[in-house]
DNA sequence: CTGAATCCGCGGGGATACTG
DNA sequence: CAGTATCCCCGCGGATTCAG
């Protein structure tokens, strides 16, 4: 099954090979708490550079920048430059992003829903 | 609205601003890759210490104790250890795990279905 | 204001050796 | 086999500077 092996497993086939690999480093670049932040702050809406930079609390301007290229290459974010003095950068979820964005949403809620246990479960750990 | 502030913002209450910073912290705990690979290739079923390494490809020794330790603490995974020589350790994932497995499944789903999309995207960036 | 480039310190993370 | 500890190096990522 393909699924099984889309980012875990070996496959024999050479294309599935590929795609493997590819879907592996898709996943690599995405699966970063930086990228997932910045998702979630576009949400639905358009920000500029250093509204973003307010709204990730704590991510460094480099960080950000190196981001936000990584999710442009990726498709997942749509950069619009306004040809004014000072510029002005504008981003926002593309298709993908916005879908993407739903599975975040969903890491959210997990989270939230499952404080409680968690802290419990650190509380028994640490001991 | 609490899940606006949930990861990003500022909330002005006290109680709000102490369980977002939480959430932060369990945030940047878990979403990374190597902790969703590894709770990927639990599923729904238990393995061993040996058995992660080989499923999870890529993986060094360090980071799988590491995220392992990480994931227990935060009771998304049950260690069982048999008192056998040569010790048996099976990791099983908890119900918050496999919660947040499914959130994983769907990250996993959206890679794949968008593959092509992000082909064509990296494509056309590269240029 | 956005962003590329440079410098640099610190810690992530690999390799290895050692215990139970 | 599972896990900890130690060493060590490379690269992530922060601070700063310069350009458009």
């Amino acid at each position: 099954m393909v699924t099984k092996h889309l980012l875990t497993g070996l496959p024999e086939d050479a294309d599935l090979r590929r795609a493997d690999s590819l879907a592996r480093e898709i996943f690599s670049d995405v699966a970063n708490k930086w990228a997932f932040l910045i998702i979630e702050a576009l949400g639905e809406g358009t920000l500029r550079f250093s509204e973003l930079r307010k709204e990730v609390a704590g991510i460094s301007h480099k960080m950000l920048t190196q981001n936000l290229r990584m999710l442009e290459r990726n498709g997942l974010i749509d950069r619009k430059v306004h040809p004014t003095v000072p510029p002005r950068v504008e981003y926002t979820l593309t298709e993908p992003g916005r879908a993407l964005r739903a599975t975040v949403d969903a890491i959210c809620g997990w989270t939230h829903q499952y404080l409680g246990h968690i802290e419990d479960a650190r509380r028994h750990f640490d001991t």
